[in-house]
DNA sequence: CTGAAAGCGCTTACAG
DNA sequence: CTGAAAGCGCTTACAG
């Protein structure tokens, strides 16, 4: 029978207490070398070093943050609606980026749309004491975090502003990423373009409708709010909308989907019904490889590296001691052309269709 | 000049002790109160619940597992090559949810191929006490985990086994994978397959090239070297390979790209030469939307969930005391055609013309 | 049923 | 330069 490590009785971990004792100094002097303090002579730094090896001693910091004045974890706390979503695990990975660069870990986690459940991930997260709150938010109210607010925890709200609760933000501009994609469609010649949101009670699903609406608006075309489909939240709904949408007269001859769940239905949708050539299309956030497609899909990008590394920033710089009035960050969007988009419309001009518009 | 919540003093969070003050009771018994221990009267434990309430008290959980007996710190560590990975970020999600179930957080970290910073990450966790740890290995050598595990903290590792060190792991069956990806080529008349793989450092690329070379073997086949290309770790060294590959005489009709960033430089590279549906092609791990492209990729499917849910699993039973021997577990994967692994190659035969093979 | 004392592994605030 | 005492916010191990 080997000695199986999962089994064998667990060994206590080494203290500071048991290197002092090793090394025949005092607790304070471990202390002291074990976090680099000046003022300990060589000669005892060297021995307590020797017993730290020998014993393979590591620090503990959940007690050592228990005990400082400062109470610091270097833990900070990142609560999204899901890790899995391309968005946002790009976001977390850049936001984990900054935090490795201060020696400091994330412990992340998923509330889907779920009020209640964001409100337990923030108190399971201040109950582990993190050093501040990186918040992607669901619910309509995130006051209930003001008294951790007051309490020191540093917070910023990230890809939608709190609500109920002054707090920094960082934010893309939804309301002109989407104007820009519609203009794009007017100007390739098309006049009725379908709308496809999310459930309204997401702010950024209503700036982008905004963003649709303004865009409609400044073309001087009435909008229809039989072409606007919003409360859809997965790719099937938003293929189901797509059929329907063209199944019907007057149908639309372009779409601007406003998620990049809802852009991947569309497709599937047109590719089912043998429309990708004719409808016109673009998409808001990311999808890899779509520009393979035929046509490939032509998106309006956010900037989820600017709005990882700014939400990081501002968050360490609050921690830092920065006391200055909380600021709202709105990072621009670019629509990258990719055939879809580019599709003419019954209203196109010479000038569409040579591309003197984009 | 309005109050902002950042800028005012901190005001600091009651203590027990602030409860004990205020209802008028000793710790102990807010302790039992707060801990829902029973023996307490009723009189006693309204009056502490509302003092609670009154001064918005809520635990401190590292103060309390650092006083614990079992130390517990409701929290696991998770480390993966990269959160924003699909795969890997799916993973996540699955163990995330397992944690959650018993309310336990998760602190993920990305390590990329770089070993240093695995054990760097290794420490960073343990440092905070770390119920279990769920490691994604990118070293050769995981012995430095030893003296941790038999301090106690169980660990398993996921997609990859540990290297001098006995743990359990949940593994994906890449040979058995890979080797019915490349038959399913030869079944649709291909002799000429390429493999393209990752850094043959990583045991998943070569477990996936044992696959390619048994299938092959088996066919009677004989492998040629020109046609296997490994260390290629991005889609763009994917996509130069297969041009170079399809430029070289005797080139492949068909290609095994066993990792998903490999597909899709090979998905790239085909289109780009036109090539997409005159060679044959099959993926190892899911992508989005490649369904969708024309023709669609032939993908070889881990089960994440499975993985995930899997790992979780034994983490937590070895949490609750399990000390049987260490166990390997292996899932399956799934074979989903979609077109490019169905093209047809020289040595086609009437039954895989017709789909009577798979 | 209730609580006073000790201590988890550290750092703070002093004193020498 | 070095260390003894106190204490961070809790739970443990007792005693009443």
């Amino acid at each position: 029978m080997t000695t199986h490590g999962q089994t064998a009785a667990p060994r206590a971990r080494p203290t500071m207490r048991d290197v002092a004792a090793l090394s025949g100094v005092s607790l304070k002097t471990v202390s002291r070398v074990v976090n680099l303090e000046p003022g300990v002579s060589d000669d005892l730094a060297d021995r307590v070093r020797q017993a730290a090896e020998q014993l393979d001693y590591h620090p503990n910091l959940t007690a050592s943050s228990l005990r400082r004045s400062d109470g610091k974890t270097q833990t900070i706390g990142l609560i999204l609606e899901d890790v899995s979503n391309p968005f946002e695990a790009a976001l977390h990975r850049r936001i984990e980026e900054v935090a490795r660069a201060r020696g400091v870990v994330v412990i992340a986690g998923s509330v889907d749309e779920d009020e209640a459940r964001e409100r337990d991930l923030a108190t399971a997260l201040v109950a582990r004491r993190v050093d501040g709150l990186i918040v992607m938010p669901t619910g309509h109210d995130q006051s209930y975090l003001a008294k951790e607010q007051r309490s020191g925890t540093p917070m910023v709200f990230v890809d939608r502003p709190p609500t109920f609760l002054d707090a920094d933000c960082v934010l893309t501009a939804n309301e002109s990423g989407a104007r820009a994609a519609v203009a794009h469609l007017i100007s390739h010649g098309h006049r009725r373009i379908a709308f496809l949101g999310d459930q309204p009670s997401i702010s950024t699903a209503i700036e982008r409708l905004s963003g649709y609406r303004d865009a409609l608006e400044r073309a001087g075309i009435a909008a229809d709010s039989a072409l606007i489909r919003l409360s859809l939240t997965s790719s099937d709904q938003a293929e189901i909308a797509v059929a329907e949408l063209l199944a019907a007269p007057d149908a639309p001859t372009a779409i601007f989907a406003s998620q990049n769940l809802l852009t991947i239905g569309v497709v599937r949708a047109l590719h089912q019904l043998g429309r990708q050539h004719s409808i016109a299309l673009v998409g808001f956030d990311d999808l890899p490889l779509v520009d393979l497609l035929n046509p490939g899909v032509t998106l309006v990008l956010q900037d989820v590296t600017g709005l990882g590394t700014a939400t990081a920033d501002i968050l360490f710089r609050r921690l830092d001691g920065d006391t200055r009035p909380s600021e709202r960050i709105i990072l621009p969007t670019t629509l990258i052309p990719k055939g879809s988009g580019e599709i003419l419309g019954p209203f196109a001009t010479i000038e569409s269709a040579t591309g003197a518009v984009s």
